[in-house]
Formats: C-alpha cells, structure tokens, sequence
DNA sequence: CTCTGTAGGCGTACGTTGTACATCTACGTC
DNA sequence: GACGTAGATGTACAACGTACGCCTACAGAG
C-alpha cells in the first residue's frame, strides 16, 4: 500500500560517484548528491543511515565493476590480473581513493574480491598463516600504491620540488627525485608488484 | 617592539597530538586545540594559515622523534631499522594515521627520513630508476600496512566478522580469517616486510 | 617614567556541513 | 473514491572552519 520508492541505492552511488568525478571529493556533501538527482536533501536518508554508509555505497559501486574470474596460468599472472583490474578501477575515478581506503572492509564487493585472491594464493599452495601473510602484504602494497599515486604521484609537483631540493642537504633525495620523475605510474605499479610476488614466491 | 607571542608551533603541534591521543581524530578541531592550550580559537591563525597545516605540523611532530641513524651491517637490518621506527612512532599515536597519509610529502621530517633510507638503499649497491621503485615500494608497503592495521587490525572486529561468514558463499576467506586472528600486528608488518625485501634483493 | 607603534590575542559573525524532527503527500489497495 | 502507510520534504540546529576588525600588551624611544 506504501508509496513506492523514487531511488535506488545503486542509483544514488552513481550519482554521489559524479559529483566526485566532477568536482572532487571535497564536493561529496549530501546536499550535493540529493541536487544531482533532483531531490530534497533529507531524501537519501529513506536509502542510507549516514554520510559515512553513503560514501561505503561509492565504494561498493567503484569494486561492483570488477571481474573476478582469473585466467589460467600460473598464480603470478592471476595475482597480478586481479591487482591491476581494481587498480584500473580506482584509477578511472581517482578521487574515491581516501574512500576506498576507509571504506573497503565494510563493502560486499570487497569480500568477494578477497576471496577471489584467498582462491588464487590456495591453488598456488599458501595455506594456514603463510596464506594471510600473503594476501594480508598484497593488500597492504596495493593500498599504499594507491595512496602514493594519489597522494603524491612521481610525475607530479611533489616529485619536482624534491628534485629541485639543496643537494647538500639531501643529496639523494634531489637526485633520486629526478629520477623519479621519469618513472610511470604503471611502471611503479608493475615493477613494486614484481618485487613482492618474487618475495613472496 | 612588537608584542611577543605567546605560543609556538611545536606547544601547537603536542597540544593537538593530545586532544586526538585523548579523544580521537574526530575531536581534532580549532576550537579544541585551542582550548587546550588556554586560548582563544582565533589565536591559532598567528602560527597557522589553516587546519590543514596545523594536520601537517602533527606529523611533523610525531616524525621528528625517528632515530634516523643506522646500525652498521646487512642493508635489509638497516631498512628495518628505519621502517620499524616509523612504525613504533606512529603506533604511539595510531589516530594520526590518516593524517601520516594525507601530509606525509609536506612534512621536513618526513623528507630526511627518505633521505636516510635512500642513504641505505644507496648503500647496498641501489642506483637509478631502481632505487626509485626500491624506495616506492618500501613506502607504499608501509603506508599500506598502518592503514591496515588501523583500519582493519586482524585483531579486532572486522576479522572476527569475517570468520563467521557463511563458508558456502566465502569459503576460503572464513577459514583465513578464522587463522588472520591469531596473528599479531608485529607478525605481520615484520613478515610482510621479510617478503619485500627478499623480492628486493 | 611616559608615550607610541606594532603585532599578537580575541570576540563576533557568516557560510557550510550533517542530520533530527514533524509535516505533507502520493500511491496500492479496498 | 477513500484510506492508511511509508516516502519526500521543509525547517531548524549544533558544530565546524575562518574572515574581519578591534583591543591590548609589550619593547624601545624620549
């Protein structure tokens, strides 16, 4: 008998995830969101307790799109395969990175991806603690990875200023922070990847 | 002639470091501060431009108590060193995480820290872009290992929820987390770091 | 000791945020 | 066509960061 309902949980994610795309994640307000879809403000609150589960639904939504399946092969590759598709995933909407970081572990989506990573680390033999170790440390590396691209990107103005340091005062780091400014995003992914799969291997 | 201040910067940065040990991030404001320190709230803007500095002079603060010298011997004990010490000084005051993350490259402290570790990285026969990644990597490990930890310590509630999923739709990941809880947050930094270092060298 | 210029300290006020509360309204059902 | 229910909303409030301008305390000059 009720009045049905105008919005939908996945519908209101879309929307909060285009005013992120749009106007940065400062621009993420609940006025903001409730505008985007032509509603009052009050309005979202029928479809989420609080700011703090809207912006978990942003993450649900950003994960919900990512493939699970693994291709056969050794479990390098399909470790590797499911790192970069939720990289590829956050780097299409890169401002849900600080949301991601807070969010992930009360995200549905979030399970399902750990599980598909806990299956892989199975068949390549990890069991009991050496199994949590392993995932544990690659999440931890693509978290960071994430954070740093966001946060402090080696192509960007941060990278510069360094470089452009007192060399007496830090020799290596200006040096170094040159250097780094040659280095792609992807390469820093693929190639700190490279390092802990051989440590973990 | 002028009148002299009444403050400094480093009283700013432990009186703020004390309203969030006592009372969590949350509670970190200007007023808050500032009334821990027996003044008005505007007061404040003498020594700061906003809140985002008086974030960053936070992290300075806690980062300014690393030991950034280093024992002589094996490179990776050196790299530990380093990276246990940021570890112990952040664990002090684990609510500062966030902002660790967010004004880490903003922070002088933080800059002679990577000098010290680029310093040992140089060391042990590191040069060009792959001291780059070294360097990278160590960092995004760690970064992502403290937010682990502070997010989502095994420990703590998150783990023990996951442990009583269903084992129809998450087989694997109930077991882990079942094993996840036995294991110390020092196990974890310690035996994630053993894996990037053994895929370092 | 008095005077004064300067910069620190502070009171007030405004715009924005999240959200509690009460009210209004539109629709499936009878 | 009437009704009850739950969704939609308007209003309001506390807390936040901070712009602005006034007041005040002190070092140095006289």
């Amino acid at each position: 008998m009720p009045r049905p309902r105008s919005l939908t949980r996945p519908g209101i994610a879309a929307a909060a995830l285009a005013v992120i795309d749009r106007a940065g994640l400062a621009a993420l307000t609940m006025r903001s969101v409730a505008g985007e879809l032509g509603v009052a403000t009050m309005s979202l609150y029928r479809y989420v307790a609080d700011r703090e589960e809207l912006e978990a639904l942003v993450v649900e939504h950003v994960l919900a799109g990512v493939d699970l399946s693994v291709p056969p092969g050794d479990w390098r590759d399909q470790v590797t395969v499911l790192l970069e598709r939720v990289r590829e995933a956050v780097c299409e909407h890169r401002h849900v990175v600080p949301l991601l970081v807070r969010h992930r572990h009360a995200v549905p989506a979030s399970l399902s991806w750990i599980e598909a990573m806990l299956t892989v680390l199975d068949g390549a033999g990890f069991t009991g603690r050496r199994r949590v170790l392993a995932q544990r440390t690659l999440v931890s590396f693509v978290i960071g990875v994430l954070q740093n691209e966001y946060h402090g990107p080696l192509a960007g103005a941060g990278t510069a200023a360094m470089a452009e340091l007192s060399t007496a005062d830090f020799p290596l780091l200006a040096e170094t922070a040159a250097q780094a400014r040659g280095v792609s995003a992807e390469e820093e992914f693929h190639e700190g990847l490279r390092i802990v799969l051989r440590g973990l291997g």
